[in-house]
DNA sequence: ATAAATCGGTTGTATTTGCAACAGAGGAGC
DNA sequence: GCTCCTCTGTTGCAAATACAACCGATTTAT
């Protein structure tokens, strides 16, 4: 409990917040606290997603699993990251798509539908609370137009440069340390792990890449 | 100019607002309106998105072109829809997408910054274009996940039946008319225009499906 | 310590796709 | 009517990928 503090002062919501002005807002829209085991679901597909989400430690997948048992993952949400904010504030009445925990994960829920009716009462934090949802939504908006770019690509070599460089922007520093195992680069890319795998070593053994584990470098 | 009003009643930024208020709101906010050629760019690669739009008619494409020439459709607006709204209010310096004219167009062209900013002015009209533009903000963050729905899908069958489920769902009746052309539907499932075109008619010659042109019937 | 499970890499084969080139249908313009 | 151009379908071949099966290393549980 004595971190979240920390974890929330990261969040997109509360940016430009203080500690003290968050635990106000914290007190007035009165979230829940759960925790997950690995594997269990956070909100279902075809379920309805009431409340949004703050990931507070741990990491949640959103995932959809099509006829063929084929997963896809479309987003990871890390410690401070919202979720399930798309659905509510468009209205979607059975979700399209399941959140998962990826591992034990911690996560604070609450009702968003109270913060933008109560707005016009102009609550000063209410507003601000509105336009980081504005900027958050915005930037997820554009972290799915990064990842069409990846799984877009017409190889799977194209995929994973892709997907590196992209990680290699964020995390400043020529090691890039990637947030998923083979199997759930493979679902995140949309490949056959054995494909990503062989491709991976194929170009290690060119010379372009190299890695270990789920640590990479991109070489020149 | 006179069908104006009727397409702007129906953008999801003026929402519930009357004819009466949304030109007040025009007034305000001072739009310029500007024509596009077909394939003539709106906003280009790497420029700055100084403004948001509203296509006022013809249609607008987003895409992505790759260092081999690929073009990806990422996605399409068409009367009503805003556009460029996700990179102005993520405070995105370069544009990493372009988006041009897929035939014959004409926009309308704000400064959306100066709508958040006012908007602690508490202007009655303000706070409903902000909750609307949080409701089009997530409505894009789905349509984005549902792009990726299909273009994830494993081979192109799986493809061409994810992307013409999700039309049908939209447009009610049993023929589904597409705003793409056979290369356009090639770039947005990102898959080869040939190797679509043969799929097609593979689907077709198995009673999968009917088409004709753009329109489309899938048979039980 | 041992067994079981997970994870990453490897291999071989069948399938799918990309690519290039061509052909025919239809439209636009002269 | 004619040509030119665009769009769609077709074909053959080369390349890439999915899939299944297996192996070894490492970790986890008992």
């Amino acid at each position: 409990m004595d971190n979240f503090p920390a974890v929330l002062s990261r969040c997109p919501l509360f940016e430009g917040l203080s500690g003290g002005t968050i635990a106000k807002v914290l007190g007035c829209i009165k979230p829940g606290q759960r925790s997950y085991a690995s594997d269990a679901p956070v909100f279902r597909e075809n379920s309805e997603c009431a409340h949004i989400g703050i990931v507070l430690s741990g990491a949640l997948h959103l995932v959809r699993n099509d006829y063929w048992g084929n997963r896809a993952i479309v987003a990871r949400f890390e410690p401070g990251m919202v979720f399930g904010e798309a659905f509510v504030c468009a209205g979607v009445k059975a979700l399209p798509v399941t959140i998962i925990a990826a591992e034990r994960s911690e996560v604070l829920l609450f009702n968003f539908t109270r913060i933008i009716s109560v707005c016009s009462a102009a609550c000063e934090f209410h507003t601000g609370l509105i336009k980081n949802m504005i900027a958050n939504l915005a930037q997820k908006n554009i972290q799915l137009m990064e990842k069409i770019e990846c799984v877009t690509q017409r190889n799977t070599r194209s995929k994973i440069l892709s997907y590196l460089s992209l990680a290699e922007k964020r995390r400043k520093g020529p090691v890039i340390e990637i947030p998923f195992d083979r199997q759930e680069l493979a679902d995140y890319l949309s490949v056959d792990r054995s494909a990503l795998s062989a491709e991976l070593c194929r170009m290690r053994d060119e010379g372009l890449l190299a890695f270990h584990k789920n640590k990479f470098q991109i070489l020149p």
